[in-house]
DNA sequence: ATGTATGCAAACGATTTGCAGGCGA
DNA sequence: TCGCCTGCAAATCGTTTGCATACAT
């Protein structure tokens, strides 16, 4: 099943510029936001508004055909920082966060990745989205 | 060492909204943002200024006293989706990222966090922050 | 005494919304 | 045809900056 069809089967409409940001996303080698999607569709699609990329994105998200991930720069949220790296989890119900440690199992991973990369791994973040058990008693809002 | 000589020795000054920042973070239960932080803060010190916060906080950061962490909504970047989980090594110097495969490494201790917590583990999100190969030459910026 | 840090308000930039018209199904 | 979708512009919201003053050192 293409992306067309999925997205159709979710009741959203085939549209030229959910085509161009699809076709954007493809064409992409790492993540972009919204305003570079628009740069790089108009491209393609001369009259394509901003306020159509972000549209579009929110339906292609919602439809699972767009992850929406988190970048660097301009993510705001604030912890005490605390001695080593950082491990959460996140209740998607409730929004409740659990800070956690040991995640010595990360190790040889990290150490695979540099090998494959040449990349050299100063931090990480970890972060596990699940329901926590007080949530998991509730029906789905 | 606490929090005041840690900053004190960075060359910052403990000033009230300083003290205020920190004690609301001591008390939180999960990640703040900064309005939140902000709207915090005003119970203890009424004429607390926003812009006074975001200053904090970036001083903060930079000392390590506080950490920024990604949280699910604001953060803009978009991928197309792939299946399985998220993984990416993002470059701190140049921004480059990569987007890599196999955390099977993940499993063990995703298991092990569920049977501590009680939380369903339904994604997550393994963010790790380096330096390129490319960048590994050049001099720091 | 000195220069960092503050509060306020204005500037800025990103995202969302209102609306009239267009077009996919 | 019907109503979802679009482009534009205005509104909104979060963050940063300019400036005169306050205060930590």
């Amino acid at each position: 099943m293409d992306w067309e069809e999925r997205l159709s089967r979710a009741g959203g409409r085939i549209t030229a510029p959910r085509r161009t940001v699809m076709a954007v996303l493809r064409r992409a080698a790492r993540p972009l936001t919204p305003q570079e999607i628009h740069a790089r569709g108009r491209r393609f699609h001369r009259s394509l508004g901003l306020a159509t990329v972000y549209r579009a994105l929110a339906v292609l998200e919602r439809v699972g055909l767009v992850r929406r991930v988190h970048l660097a720069a301009r993510c705001d949220g604030y912890m005490l920082a605390s001695p080593g790296h950082y491990h959460v989890l996140v209740c998607r119900r409730c929004g409740r966060t659990v800070e956690f440690v040991g995640a010595e199992d990360l190790e040889g991973l990290i150490a695979q990745v540099e090998r494959g990369t040449g990349f050299r791994v100063e931090d990480h973040l970890l972060q596990l989205v699940g329901v926590c058990a007080p949530c998991q008693g509730e029906r789905p809002s």
